[in-house]
DNA sequence: GGAATGATGTACAACGTTGTAAATCACGGC
DNA sequence: GCCGTGATTTACAACGTTGTACATCATTCC
């Protein structure tokens, strides 16, 4: 179908390893037969055939970004910016969904598709150990976010204590004293939320403050109707919160639509901080104070480490902490002026 | 580096093409080479390798899809929904990202990626007809949105006048008579922007309302901070809207910023309506009224119309118009109960 | 018993590319 | 005139797969 070096060799009348040759800018070919080569492949209109090179080389040129999914405002953000340095470097990504599924996600790593990737970076969210037993061994991964088993694979997170940590002193800063902390997990090994939560009650200790358990309120995940949920639950208790941590944007939004829909005044009542800086969180009304992960630092990070890996790179698994930043908003500083 | 059919041929005794028969089910092997052969398989842990069949095929069993930005929220739902469909036909995904910006989408279409695709999906933002012409003519493509050139290519969208007349006819069944719209583009040949424009005017028209050209405000582009700036516009007008229909969700949530942060009711003041329904409308307050596509069957439908075409099909380009419907919530109904 | 039929298995080539090794050529030095 | 050197070009094989054509074998039919 398509044009191929066969049918350039035979225009410019040279061996199909000489068009390969002038293709590939090898050192010894006469300038003569270069030229005729050239304007042989500008008169076809030739361009490579990336299969090809892909099946001689072992290489296929796609990495792979399994994410849980990519209608969730941070993994899009992410994944915009993964795509983008990828490009770059002009290598395609290719997304898979895991839905936080366990039985997708063992499928999509250990599934023939996965033969064609070069490697893989993947963002697990419910998945544990026998996750990476179905990688392949020689299947160069980057983990995101806090699930990783240390020394498994190259990883790369932010400072998730010292994130939790921050936004919850900034609502002690306030001077809140009934915080409560909105996305914990019931699972036992659910690596970020163990974070965020440790750091939530690193800060409380820090003040004085004695965590009250029945402000920590579990959820099922962490899309905005959690956290519309998780609030209504807190707002029920004899006695309610004058602050929330949310551990993610949505779960913010979701407790944010929940007070202001109780009438309860935000921050004026109750505080609210969550995490991720999603763009929605800019633009509702209070604005959203959270913690912002430095995303493009996080997709510029794992695709080094990814393709260092992929250039054969043996050396022990690296931790790289990403940087995060509070940005203070509407819904823990008030109104300020417009 | 893998484990290739050679290998499972050798351990089972039998030839390569033989092994290969077993993996594709041909009819005429014997139940016991097939077993001896399945065993093999089993010990090596064998995976077809799927560049080479892609080689051997000339297809690549990979779609791209191109969208301007993974980040805002209706596209990411849109590939969402369409990696979901491909992959239940086994077929893989790959974004990527135009930023609505011209030279970026011919790169794309006419560079040696695009020839590893077998059929590409594509939202067009900011591209016009050379944009085509950069494509090869070999490479079935599917249209989302309104920018197509009709007869070029398929094509899947929702009746966008339609859409935009509801929209409008809403607000105007609430009473309102000063409705302005935010979302038209300076450019001449701008799609969606012109369709929608068109059904705004059909309905003020139909209740016997004279289009007001100072509420018809331009935008860049379609994000939130463009609708907060529009809405600003609006709010300076001597003689200011008393509701809004915004050309999509994130112009409706920039404006309902604005109303919001200038202290000015919504919907008692001023109503608005979106178009998109994305989430993030679900759980603003106040809710976001807004037309839905339906955009699982955009998605479902974009993918069959590019498998039949990568399938050979060559019949006329063919046109989709896809459901919608208009969803009240409280930006225009106010708030009803909770 | 011979031939036709169908089942089963194999060798080879090809998809488009590039590394390897070897062939060819030009040229300067003796 | 011969050789060595290095530049230039080429044939071949290989990456892993599968379609085509053919070989082999058993079965059935006349």
């Amino acid at each position: 179908m398509g044009v191929s070096l066969k049918d350039v060799a035979k225009l410019a009348g040279v061996s199909v390893k000489t068009a390969s040759n002038v293709v590939n800018d090898y050192r010894h070919v006469s300038e003569a037969t270069r030229t005729r080569v050239r304007s042989a492949i500008d008169e076809l209109g030739y361009q490579p055939n990336l299969t090809a090179r892909h099946l001689r080389y072992g290489r296929s040129g796609l990495l792979g970004l399994a994410l849980p999914e990519l209608d969730v405002p941070y993994f899009a953000e992410l994944a915009k910016e993964v795509i983008a340095v990828a490009e770059q470097r002009s290598w395609s990504v290719l997304i898979d969904q895991t839905d936080g599924r366990g039985d997708r996600e063992r499928l999509l790593v250990s599934g023939s598709r996965a033969r064609t990737l070069d490697g893989l970076i993947i963002s697990p969210l419910a998945l544990g150990a026998d996750y990476f037993a179905a990688l392949r061994a020689d299947m160069p991964v980057v983990l995101l976010g806090e699930k990783a088993a240390p020394g498994t694979a190259d990883h790369v997170a932010i400072d998730n204590v010292a994130a939790a940590e921050d936004a919850t002193a900034h609502l002690i800063g306030l001077g809140r004293r009934r915080v409560a902390a909105i996305g914990h997990q019931r699972e036992p090994s659910a690596g970020t939320a163990e974070v965020r939560l440790r750091g939530y009650r690193r800060a409380l200790l820090a003040a004085g403050i004695r965590p009250d358990p029945a402000l920590v309120v579990p959820v099922d995940s962490y899309h905005r109707p959690d956290g519309a949920e998780a609030m209504r639950h807190l707002l029920a208790l004899p006695n309610p919160p004058d602050a929330v941590f949310c551990f993610n944007d949505l779960l913010a939004l979701g407790a944010l639509r929940t007070l202001l829909a109780s009438g309860v005044r935000v921050p004026e009542e109750v505080a609210i901080v969550g995490v991720d800086d999603v763009e929605d969180g800019r633009f509702s009304t209070p604005t959203l104070t959270t913690v912002a992960p430095d995303k493009a630092q996080i997709a510029q990070a794992a695709v080094s480490m990814l393709l260092e890996r992929i250039g054969g790179s043996r050396c022990r698994p690296r931790e790289l902490i990403a940087g995060h930043r509070l940005i203070v908003r509407e819904s823990t500083a008030g109104r300020t002026l417009e």
